[in-house]
DNA sequence: CCAAGTTTCGGAAACGGTTGTCATTATAGT
DNA sequence: ACTATAATGACAACCGTTTCCGAAACTTGG
């Protein structure tokens, strides 16, 4: 019993290829951008498995989602603690902001109005210094 | 010239009767189900028709939109100035968060970080205490 | 009222990210 | 190693949404 404590399923080898490269930066990136990255490295894994183990991962709390406008998911190896995200539109450059005054503002609203089981939705989305000084809008 | 100085387009039927059944309740619907419930009271309308007239009276700042988590839209008429929701993830009913709180906040932290141009997602899902009281959970 | 020019309609098909299917393969406890 | 069990991955299905495009309905000038 050497694995198998840690809510994620087994170590295979194409798990441990997603989560290397999620080490590897801390951009949001898509996972089929994953999945195109881990292919050019030639490691083959297939599309349908890099979606499930970021399915895994984010119900483990091991990564971040974010949703884009355009309904598509990004992935982010997760930083400690409840926080949200200033997300550069152009170059998805993040930032990751401390969470708990928004959460108490919001459960106290909630409260006020008689709701329970609160949960959430915050991401801010901006234009990064660096894009912003390259002329992006 | 009787139209055209409210960056909608025509008056047609179809739009009244979108407009109109907006105007019945103050819950958030999919343009699905408002499709659906027109077609019940016998109006003869598009779905094409109505997914392009929720996404006008969007655009024109006609009705608030937002995003569940499985990715489909609802719509509900909107209320003046800017605001989020407070909304039951059971039956929908929902509650207007003044928002001018949160954007300063945002604001703040994105200049704080370099970042400009800032516009945010939140919104607030939790269970209503009718529906909580229902023991849905 | 008629004709020409626009706008809108709406059924059907396309889209795109995501999830399901299921036979094959790999993993890990014994 | 052996075996039960979980994971893989090519492919197809899903589902809300958008696009296409010919038909229908307005609007405007004559």
């Amino acid at each position: 019993m050497a694995e198998e404590a840690h809510g994620l399923g087994r170590h295979t080898r194409q798990r441990l290829q997603v989560t290397a490269l999620l080490e590897e930066t801390d951009e949001f990136r898509s996972a089929q951008r994953l999945h195109e990255m881990l292919r050019a490295r030639g490691v083959p894994v297939g599309l349908t498995t890099v979606y499930r183990t970021l399915q895994i991962l984010s119900d483990a709390g091991e990564v971040d989602v974010i949703r884009l406008p355009s309904g598509e998911h990004l992935y982010r190896r997760c930083g400690a603690g409840r926080h949200h995200h200033l997300v550069c539109r152009h170059c998805a450059r993040t930032v990751e902001i401390p969470g708990p005054g928004v959460e108490q503002w919001a459960r106290r609203i909630a409260r006020q109005h008689g709701y329970v089981d609160v949960a959430q939705t915050l991401e801010l989305f901006g234009t990064c210094a660096d894009c912003a000084a390259q002329g992006r809008t």
